[in-house]
RNA sequence: GGGGAGAUGCCCGAGUGGUUAAAGGGGGCAGACUGUAAAUCUGUUGCCGUAUGGCUACGUUGGUUCGAAUCCAACUCUCCCCA
């Protein structure tokens, strides 16, 4: 592959690179002494749960690895300590070893789904930061001013806003900067919410007389509801171990607009053919739940397998198309303790088997008519109801149970 | 160090003595409809075994009052201005 589609590739997806240049001169360097390129990627420790967001930043690691290159994968545990300024942090507590030891290995097992563990090379943060003495980090950080930190979007509105920053935060950028100092990384790549921390790793990069590394920033993948950029704790995430099942009837609830992008970052279909899709919908040619079918199926198929996705497809059809039961739901076990005569309210029930997290609510499901036990409706509240082996209740779209009595 | 403003339910945000489990919006959940767990519309959204009922809740702790999210005091935390 020459230099020139080395570098199409590459860019492809990509919002920006600061600076191209610099990127094919990296390139050409590396292709001409043979020695590949450190690629950063910075990855948070207290949320070992990798979903499509992070897989768009992942793929693109997998082409630098692809061409050769390797990846440097750093787990923040340090970081972590302080929280990442962005939203509505609240100070994390320090991990322990053990901790720390598990989160790897989740790591390790997620991300090979998407990288080439061959050419990974994890490192935590707090093996070089947790050893800096305070003398140190006052050096580092006088290489640094406070206008050019608090140049960071969140800072500047949080400060414009009147909300609080804690002096701690201030140094997060820091840190994450100085990473990249102790690797010597070529390339950084993250999200564009990233861009602020990353251009200032060039920055301390030179300060040190490194040659400063290249930021390649993807674009934020928006989350299930359509606003708001795709995370964990949000809530609108798809995570990579998710069941096919799961993944698909969550692919199947983002907006009709998601589409386009979901396709360009998280999928490997061609753009041509992402054209082709987007001129169908405009056009009425192509219905769009069964474009987002394909798009969810295309999802499933990376992760696990085009048997699975199209098995889980056939479920969803089943189930929200033809408003019939799951193949699989989980067991509601009742002893004999649960039983007063033989029968158990319906709102016991509810709680019991998870459906509703207190009375209350499942009073509130039953009244609106959500119930139904082997499709029978319930709307009374107080009813008490003789449950039968092997009966289905359900409690909304989403939320079954098949009941096992023990004796 | 001095002066000023503020802390309300998952989030934002009204509310300055009773009719406030607390307006409104967001989010969540449910129903209808449908083309899907899209969109739209409607309802609902502290807890308690079934309640013209009880309990908990408006930063914390006390106080005033028949009655406090609302008044008073102290404390904790945050923001702004000045130094």
């Amino acid at each position: 592959m020459t230099l020139e589609e080395q570098f199409a590739l590459l860019k492809r997806g990509t919002i920006e690179i600061v600076p191209e240049e610099g990127l094919k001169a990296k390139l050409k360097k590396s292709s001409e002494t043979g020695k590949p390129l450190k690629v950063k990627l910075g990855l948070d420790p207290t949320a070992p749960d990798i979903h499509l967001g992070n897989a768009v930043v992942l793929r693109k690691m997998r082409q630098f690895q692809d061409l050769g290159h390797e990846v440097i994968i750093i787990i923040g545990d340090f970081t972590a300590a302080i929280g990442d300024p962005s939203g509505r942090s609240v100070t994390r507590p320090q991990l322990s070893e053990e901790e720390i030891q598990r989160n790897a290995k989740t790591y390790y097992d997620q991300y090979c789904l998407i990288l080439d563990p061959a050419k990974t090379k994890v490192v935590f943060n707090s093996e070089w930061l947790g050893k800096l003495s305070f003398e140190d980090a006052i050096k580092i950080a006088s290489k640094l001013t406070v206008a050019r930190v608090l140049e960071r979007d969140d800072f500047a509105s949080r400060l414009s806003e009147g909300k609080p920053i804690g002096l701690h935060e201030i140094l997060y950028p820091m840190c994450q900067a100085y990473d990249s100092v102790v690797l010597e990384s070529d390339v950084e790549v993250g999200g564009l919410d990233q861009k602020f921390n990353i251009l200032l790793g060039r920055d301390l990069q030179s300060q040190f007389g490194q040659e400063e590394q290249v930021g390649l920033f993807m674009p934020i993948l928006v989350g299930l509801d359509g606003v708001q950029k795709m995370s964990k704790s949000l809530g609108n995430y798809v995570g990579v171990t998710e069941s096919p099942k799961d993944m698909f009837g969550k692919l199947m609830s983002i907006p009709d607009e998601l589409m386009h992008d979901y396709f360009e970052l998280c999928t490997d279909v061609p753009l041509e053919e992402i054209k082709a899709i987007d001129e169908g919908l405009a056009s009425g040619k192509l219905h769009p739940m069964e474009v987002k079918k394909r798009l969810a199926r295309e999802i499933v198929t990376i992760y696990h397998s085009a048997e699975a996705a199209a098995e889980a497809q056939a479920e969803f059809e089943r189930v929200f198309s033809q408003r019939e039961t799951p193949e699989e739901m989980p067991d509601i076990v009742l002893s004999p303790e649960d039983l007063v005569d033989g029968t158990i309210w319906i709102v016991r029930l509810l709680v019991k088997a998870g459906m509703a997290p207190s009375n209350s609510e499942a009073r509130r499901l039953v009244q609106q008519g959500a119930v139904t036990i082997d499709g029978k409706k319930i709307t009374e509240p107080s009813a008490n109801i003789s449950p039968v082996d092997g009966q289905v209740v359900r409690a909304g779209k989403l939320r079954f149970g098949r009941i096992k009595l023990l004796r």
